[in-house]
DNA sequence: TATCTTTGCGACTGATTAGTCAATCATAAA
DNA sequence: TTTATGATTGACTAATCAGTCGCAAAGATA
């Protein structure tokens, strides 16, 4: 693993357990097992690090989502596929999801390049707007549409980690919501 | 108002402006017209302060609430006024409503007793738990229920903050989504 | 008025911070 | 072997931080 990506994963740890402002730099440095100027190498400020490793993760995610999402013709089963990987790879990298749920509740977000964001939300607004347009889904906004079902993956998330359910209850309550979600979108 | 007043006022200004650690307390004593010694007179930490300007908004939420909802025989009616006045009072209360978020999802929600948080959420419990045995709403344990309530307020408030919406436009789309999560919980 | 108590003040401190910089190191080309 | 280059280091600094403390002002009681 190269510095800048030990540089990444440290930052997260420790963002993600002390906050971004309760996290030193020279903790980060430490953590990634570097010197505490080498990581103004890699990032030119502690802002910068922390709006790269930002979207690091996204793209991470985006990145799993893809792949996990052959494009059928069925719009159901292809959102479907999208909601079930986000949790799915939510379940097995709380540290990452938690921390971007931290920045999107942070003034960070703002700092954050706007046509990085639309990037990433782009092709769910084309796929939901398709499905407006076929009469499948709701005529609603699509950019509605599109943060009811962030949130329910949030809420799903939030109730799923707070019990310990075991991987088939989990997998239960993951198609049942989705059903849930589909019902009252359609 | 008196100084405590003043001091969680301006506290609440600058954490949702500059995060927890980004705001110094001597600034908060600044912003509030007191001295420097003085906030350390109403909070014996920095982290007491956070801690109880959340559950000090937490109470008037709940309390906004607790005002607008007459506990009606009909669980849809009741349940409908719980969430529109929560998304009424985010609207109204916008720094408030995004403070909330931000601790929701930093470590600081661990120092909150456990008791305290319980609390909160134990009348919407009941509530929906009654609906449950009534055959109402769906058999889904109640907290998934609740989560998932929760969220989609989240949803909602997301987008209409991020639009610029008419008064008319906003009660519009609460009416109408709300209808939608009813439909997708019975 | 005299005495006691509460509240408020702001200069102060020791610790910690983000970011810098001159020196060192590893590598590879000449 | 020599020289050049870019990555890495960690001691350092100026600024900022949370929290303390001695003292003064303002009420309260008598």
């Amino acid at each position: 693993m190269n510095k800048r990506e030990l540089l990444l994963n440290a930052a997260l740890k420790l963002f993600v357990d002390n906050g971004f402002h309760g996290t030193a730099t020279s903790k980060i440095a430490q953590e990634a097992g570097v010197a505490n100027g080498t990581l103004f190498q890699y990032f030119k400020t502690k802002d910068e690090l922390v709006i790269a490793l930002y979207i690091h993760i996204k793209d991470e995610l985006a990145e799993y989502i893809s792949n996990n999402t052959a494009d059928k013709a069925d719009i159901k089963e292809t959102l479907k596929s999208q909601v079930l990987s986000s949790l799915y790879w939510a379940l097995d990298n709380p540290t990452k999801f938690r921390f971007i749920q931290q920045i999107h509740t942070s003034p960070y977000i703002e700092q954050v390049e706007q046509d990085v964001l639309q990037k990433q939300v782009e092709p769910h607004l084309t796929l939901i707007q398709k499905g407006i347009d076929q009469g499948v889904l709701k005529p609603l906004p699509a950019d509605l549409v599109y943060s009811l079902m962030s949130n329910q993956v949030f809420g799903v998330y939030q109730f799923i980690t707070s019990k310990k359910l075991s991987k088939v209850k989990q997998h239960e309550i993951i198609q049942t919501t989705f059903e849930m979600l589909w019902d009252m979108l359609t």
